[in-house]
DNA sequence: GAGGCGTGGGG
DNA sequence: TCCCCAAGCCT
């Protein structure tokens, strides 16, 4: 069952799939792997941009791994989770120190990188290499489960059943093997989607289990929405866009102007210098900046 | 293993 | 409008 969906599935994609440029064979590995940081928890659309910025200025890790940190938080703009542009400034001088320059294809290897869990070890192995890999993000997650699980949602936690699944699903050849990897995440990013999957579409849907099912309701615990308004993200998001938006250090006062509330500006000013996003510099006159 | 971590767009 | 969510990672 799962070869006849895999070759479905595939067949799909060559026939739909999306004209991303980090999919276009001239990538580099390199190229997959700052797509793939930045996708992290963003949208494709607004990635596009930034992604072409980022290596128009860094072609190779080497590249990266010569300039402050700083300077790729501040290109990093307004992407969110900016400690991830930290890490693929780690990634990149670890590379370079350890890997010879060379973006590894090795799970492992990869893993050891700042940044690289196992869905972006398994994504860049798979789609810079070729490499036979379970690339299980949330969109390959909720097509399994709907077409395997019958579930309309995947849990919030990953499990080894769904990894057990996924197996199951991955053709031995190399290369099969990573076009059914891009070809479930697309799958899952345009037609089975979380909110309002177009099942007339599906190439798959005269065996989803889900559909098969009724379409039955998410039915485990509610899926709790992140707030934010008021949160100390909001408030690190609010200082760091200071910090972004100058070429010179600034001055305390600078920072008050854009959270007022003390108490949670400082917890936060103190957070961003431990991970590491922000450093005080001046003695008798203190002021903030992106790290050098 | 649950919670923290940005930001903006679409239903 | 408001809420949900978008190719996760780390502690």
């Amino acid at each position: 069952m799962p070869d006849h969906i895999v070759a479905r599935v595939v067949a799909w994609y060559d026939a739909n799939a999306r004209d991303l440029p980090w999919r276009r064979p001239i990538t580099s590995p390199w190229g997959v792997m700052v797509s793939e940081f930045m996708l992290q928890q963003t949208p494709v659309e607004r990635v596009r941009e930034p992604w072409a910025r980022w290596l128009e200025r860094w072609p190779t890790p080497g590249d990266l791994a010569a300039s402050p940190s700083g300077d790729a938080v501040r290109a990093w703009g307004r992407l969110g989770y900016p400690r991830r542009a930290l890490r693929l400034h780690g990634a990149a001088v670890a590379i370079t120190e350890r890997f010879g320059g060379r973006v590894p294809d090795d799970l492992d290897d990869l893993r050891s990188l700042p940044g690289v869990g196992s869905y972006t070890a398994a994504a860049v192995a798979s789609f810079a290499y070729g490499r036979r890999a379970v690339v299980l993000d949330t969109n390959v997650r909720r097509v399994l489960g709907r077409v395997a699980a019958g579930e309309a949602y995947p849990g919030a936690a990953q499990t080894r059943a769904e990894v057990a699944v996924a197996e199951t699903f991955l053709p031995d050849e190399p290369a099969l093997a990573a076009r059914w990897a891009v070809a479930s995440m697309e799958l899952g990013a345009v037609v089975c989607t979380a909110r309002a999957p177009r099942c007339d579409v599906c190439p798959v849907i005269d065996v989803c289990a889900w559909r098969q099912a009724g379409y039955p309701a998410w039915a485990g615990p509610p899926r709790r929405g992140q707030s934010y308004e008021g949160t100390d993200r909001q408030c690190r998001g609010a200082l760091l866009a200071v910090l972004r938006g100058s070429d010179e250090p600034v001055a305390h006062d600078e920072l008050a102007t854009a959270w007022l509330e003390p108490v949670q500006r400082e917890r936060a000013l103190a957070s961003l210098v431990t991970d590491g996003l922000a450093v005080r510099t001046g003695a008798d006159d203190p002021r903030w900046s992106l790290p050098g």
